[in-house]
DNA sequence: CTGAAAGCGCTTACAG
DNA sequence: CTGAAAGCGCTTACAG
């Protein structure tokens, strides 16, 4: 019954079964499920087969101890929205699982406190880290970084900086888009919930909104810009701060999805339905976009798509400080879309 | 500058580097970082004061590789709350990325679906299985991996099974703890929304919460109790027939934090202001509970330590397995907790 | 209480 | 295009 039996029990198909099986050697298995070209195509496919037959799957223990790429990557990040959050680090803990990194994640609090951080990273052996928003657009920390010559990738930035490798979208596209969108449905008065001001991206989305409602020649009505923290609760407040003036405007932008939950609610208690008398929009596409209801409409941000990238990025980067290769930036730049759900409704566009 | 370089660069410190700045064997190391037994108390002060020095600590990759641990574990879900899944996922990947293990992650639709998922993992190499709820609770899944001679523990099944390993809190104690908190708070009318009907976690939620009011002399007014379904949207539903009501709940006890949220912000649309005029607590302690304002109140169960757990209970299962130990069903209880925050008010003891 | 040998499953570097 | 040898960092099993 059992097929093979390894010291201790348990029967594992290893590359040296495969080997056998086709009747090569195991340095040719390794070239064919690695994709390596020097193969004929003949003997390859014989590999596939037997990989499919015997249901073989590399042992990634034995691979990233025998590359030798195995690094430790730290993960420094500071107050997010927890369901930004969660996403993230969904992203970089089944990315590092797969390429068997090991990870030590720190919390600070904001950029004074990563010196502290960074320096713990350091002493416990990282290789390199990842930052998550905001500290990926803190000058602060990207300088530190760079003295202690420590490889480092920062996702969701939004102030491009040509020596740092990062992977974001663009944010000013992103909310250009949802604001037009949102003139498609007939807006005209449009309300922006702003992010937390130490986040560059607060800054980012809402040149990009006014920008679009600037090239449609519509005007933002100063009142209908509030300033909130990337939190329900101040999205919550700014909602109804906004919503309590004689004129009200049709639809409100929020900078997340937090926001824009507790924008909803405000409305609510104002008596107001969504999206009947009022549209209101997020962005990032977290857990809360989905969990509320109405559920959101909103602009979704593939987080944990781009926080797997960057540790990608990030031990590819270290690869090539360890073998002395000069550092290159690189800057991934993913693709948002427009995720349309029930908290948005088209009134009819009234106009020219 | 730099220590010691591997064959492709990077100066790692290994078992060996430890070793040599000791003057002992890499054997002994071995045991001191593992914490066996048989080490001279002298020669462990040493080598952990040089372990600290040198900043070692251990390459997993290679550790898992001669432990032979390593496993294939799947995971199956169906259709949980976001965040509670995102918690859960959380404590799966971490813990198995600690302990190298690799992950396979498949959904489906109820139990039926299950068997479809199951044949999926054992034909790619599972060597047994995660349950989440309410999959973790259906006999029928049960059934079906114990016919695959699959090892296989449950998270957070509310239905104990002598045969099956599991983790869990006691639900009918927390949500009992829960109601007699909200007594002591000075309600005596308390509604309580039920979780989905297909999870049986919701019925034992129930019946603790029952027990409790019954145990303190208070009726539990049918109109009072209502079907939800884990989500925003039913909780929303639901209070709102509950407040709609001649005589209105001054507390709403929500078998999980989703519906609480939905509660609180359907009790905001019909203008009762949550504290104040209504009490709203919820179940899981999941990122929604402190995502929302006001915070809700809430039990807390550790869904991502208990789904690490649950990883390291079921690798020990499968080294059983392995070495064809005579399996033994454990059931880890783990404590819950309850946690105040802004959703829940005293309204003073009005009794004798 | 301690160590020398062998092996975990894979890959790199070197030959052919 | 393919293979034999050696090594990644750790642990098990066996001696002493």
């Amino acid at each position: 019954m059992a097929r093979k039996v390894g010291r201790r029990g348990g029967n594992i198909v290893t590359i040296h079964d495969v080997a056998r099986h086709v009747g090569v050697s195991p340095m040719t298995v390794s070239r064919v499920i690695n994709g390596e070209k020097n193969v004929r195509e003949e003997t390859r496919a014989k590999v596939m087969a037997s990989v499919e037959a015997l249901n073989y799957s590399p042992n990634l223990a034995a691979r990233s101890l025998a590359t030798q790429d195995s690094a430790r990557i730290g993960l420094l990040y500071s107050n997010p929205s927890v369901a930004f959050l969660s996403e993230f680090l969904l992203g970089i803990l089944s990315e590092s699982s797969q390429s068997g990194a090991q990870l030590l994640i720190e919390s600070c609090e904001g950029p004074e406190g990563a010196t502290a951080a960074l320096e713990k990273m350091k002493a416990a052996g990282c290789d390199g880290v990842i930052l998550s928003p905001p500290l990926s657009d803190s000058t602060r920390v990207a300088k530190i970084l760079q003295d202690m010559k420590m490889p480092f990738v920062g996702v969701a930035m939004a102030r491009p900086d040509p020596n740092v490798s990062c992977v974001t979208i663009d944010d000013f596209k992103a909310a250009g888009a949802m604001t037009r969108r949102l003139i498609e449905l007939g807006h005209r008065d449009i309300g922006f919930i702003k992010g937390h001001p130490n986040a560059y991206a607060s800054q980012i989305r809402y040149d990009g909104f006014a920008a679009a409602m600037e090239k449609a020649g519509l005007k933002i009505d100063p009142g209908h810009v509030a300033q909130g923290y990337f939190t329900y609760r101040s999205g919550f407040d700014a909602a109804e701060r906004m919503l309590s003036q004689k004129v009200r405007p049709t639809a409100i932008f929020a900078s997340n999805d937090d926001m824009a939950a507790g924008a909803v609610a405000s409305a609510h208690r104002l008596g107001l339905e969504v999206p009947e008398k009022l549209t209101v929009v997020g962005f990032d596409d977290t857990a809360m976009a989905s969990s509320v209801w109405p559920e959101l409409t909103t602009v979704r941000q593939p987080i944990s798509d781009m926080a797997g990238l960057s540790v990608r990025l990030l031990l590819d980067q270290i690869k090539g400080h360890r073998s002395g290769r000069p550092f290159e930036a690189v800057r991934e730049v993913r693709d948002f879309s427009l995720i349309e759900r029930q908290s948005s409704a088209d009134i009819g566009s009234a106009s020219s």
